[in-house]
DNA sequence: AGGTTGCCATACGCTTGCGTATGGTCTAGA
DNA sequence: TCTAGACCATACGCAAGCGTATGGCAACCT
């Protein structure tokens, strides 16, 4: 019972942990006495480092928009050619379950204030991240920010079927054809060796 | 308190109510107390009509799939030719905001087994319908599957932008450009007077 | 050593919702 | 008119969760 070298617990395991019910089982699941009993700990430690239940919410909205900021910046912002950054992120948007889940759960809560002002921030912010991917493809304005808006929405839709319906998105071989169809229909001059290269660039086709 | 012809209320008026809320605030809210009060009763009038909170959800689902699979069958069904078939599904995808809301709903208290169940019968009507339609077109089956897939998440990301940010998809003159955008992406062999057309059929160009 | 402080347990009262038990009222039919 | 059944109110016990109050027990400081 004390495996995990049991010190203290800080204010952002409780948040971490809070995450992790919401990924996992909804929003309205995070009930403070439960993920004490999770803990190993009792509602005691809770209320010493937090004031209520909402001020724990909104410590892990602002864990998570952290997170989810300084993945997008760091991972995707590397890429220079624009077309090969939104091939990054269509592959890996596929990437963490859990962040998708996360993220799903976070949506359809939002009836809750400080949930939707931190979901719309972040949610603001990609969409106007892809858009200025499509115009630095050199996209018209009203163009660019049309294929914003469908992309991001395949996103979600996507991340719904993924959690809803996975035997839909099935095998290996179907999967990479059914990106590479994505990536047509999504990214203008969209080339097979575009998705696929990994550092080497070899052929410089243009449909 | 006795204005909208207060007979014996029925079973399938606790079912509507109940997916009102669920359209609302979401499943989890579906309680019998705040229902009754809602409807003007005590829970008294609930525990005779219902052996419990589920058996409600049950009759509630029951209700919804119905009603969803009617209009699906009713309304898409009349049009012969499947491009014009889907363009009509897109165009009233975008009608019912409760319906849309409803939806999403259900969808994200999955982990409810009844829900899970229905939820998944009703989408995977919907993808088959889709198919079908590609299918009817020409397209390959592999082709017409992977469409299938795209049009839904599309449709399902639609939902939830204009659920959470609806003043991201702005005016009407805007709107519809939009709509022609999604139209020639999602549709082959699209053109603007398939769905604007109601009816009366102009020139027949192709781009 | 004695005291302070960080961290947690225990115990309490309050509210909300579920399900049950039982009694009341209104209406249709005999 | 008398009665049965449909429909609903009232009252109860129970569980879960929130927040508070208070006590315990280490570690660390002086």
């Amino acid at each position: 019972m004390q495996g995990n070298t049991r010190r203290s617990l800080t204010a952002d395991a409780w948040a971490e942990a809070a995450l992790e019910i919401i990924a996992e089982s909804g929003f309205d699941t995070v009930a403070v006495e439960p993920l004490a009993r999770r803990l190993g700990v009792t509602k005691g430690s809770f209320y010493w480092h937090f004031a209520n239940r909402q001020a724990l919410v909104q410590a892990a909205l602002e864990q998570w928009e952290r997170r989810e900021t300084d993945e997008v910046l760091a991972r995707a912002a590397q890429e220079r050619d624009p077309r090969k950054r939104l091939a990054r992120l269509f592959r890996e948007a596929d990437g963490s379950r859990r962040a998708g889940r996360l993220y799903l759960a976070l949506t359809s809560a939002m009836e809750n204030r400080p949930i939707q002002t931190v979901v719309r921030r972040v949610m603001d912010h990609r969409v106007e991240f892809l858009r200025e991917c499509y115009v630095a493809m050199g996209l018209s304005a009203s163009e660019a920010w049309q294929r914003a808006i469908l992309a991001y929405s395949v996103f979600l839709g996507s991340l719904q079927l993924r959690r809803d319906a996975p035997e839909v998105i099935p095998a290996e071989d179907e999967f990479h054809e059914y990106m590479h169809f994505i990536g047509e229909v999504l990214i203008p001059g969209y080339t097979r060796e575009l998705i696929h290269a990994d550092g080497s660039d070899k052929s410089e086709q243009n449909a």
